[in-house]
DNA sequence: AGAGTAGTGAGAAGCTTTTGCATAGACGTT
DNA sequence: AACGTCTATGCAAAAGCTTCTCACTACTCT
């Protein structure tokens, strides 16, 4: 029951809040924007406004629960934080996001913004290419 | 005299792309906003739409002459392309920005991408901290 | 049950960026 | 230098995403 977990993190446990948090942990597509969550919440039947969306989801971010992921084209895309730090990779064809995780990279990011004189507090970083499936269709 | 920059870029030499244009070599900040750049200009007695100042910037960004970053917030600034490739380290205190350049992680990104069996199109590499001055200064 | 507090939905508002359209301007040709 | 064409511009309106406002509902605690 996910209620335990909104409660853990100081949120009521409400209705809107709980099928959102649903959504993500159940959802095939890890990183859903607000529309998308929105839009498949109404489609099975729930009845939310969009503004809750928001509030719930930037009320995650602050909690912890989920982290908020600003893509290209002004908008952003919320996935479920489950610990483990990654960075992304997307292709710029078909939109595909995937996962990485590099020590190397990591570190050596710690150690840039040291030099720099800056107490890091985070980082994002986006890898854009072409996926290996759209590399195939060579439709131009 | 930039209006051959233009020409060869491919672009009319019109008097809002030369100040624009002029904007961008002369400026002591690097990194401007659409918004900056039409305030600045409007202060110096051009008269320009900010529609203008998006639509040039973009043909400047198609053209290479120019590079967006998208920034969190929602907003993007623009810099001068000199040729030289470079990521970004921001100051979440005051907004300062600073560039970086480092091989091991530009190389080691390109690993990542063929590893993932894409091919590699560009990066975004933006490291957030609070930097010197700013830590100085313990104002919580 | 009642009072007080927090959460919600709907629509309006805010911001950045884009678009539509009539006018102004640049460039190659007379 | 003037002309004609075709592009670029300015303005205002629109679009897209996100946040805010506010009346109303739902919960909590006594």
């Amino acid at each position: 029951m996910e209620s335990r977990d909104l409660k853990k993190a100081g949120l009521k446990a409400t209705l809107p809040r709980i099928k959102i948090l649903e959504m993500l942990e159940h959802s095939t597509t890890r990183h859903m924007s607000a529309e998308d969550i929105y839009k498949t919440l109404l489609a099975g039947g729930e009845d939310v406004g969009l503004a809750t969306v928001y509030r719930v989801l930037t009320q995650f971010e602050s909690a912890g629960l989920v982290t908020r992921q600003h893509f290209e084209g002004g908008h952003s895309v919320f996935e479920l934080n489950e610990g483990k730090h990654h960075d992304h990779i997307l292709c710029v064809k078909c939109g595909k996001v995937e996962e990485f995780m590099d020590d190397v990279i990591e570190e050596r990011q710690r150690e840039i913004a040291k030099k720099a004189g800056y107490s890091m507090t985070d980082h994002s970083l986006y890898i854009y290419g072409i996926c290996g499936t759209c590399q195939q269709q060579k439709t131009e």
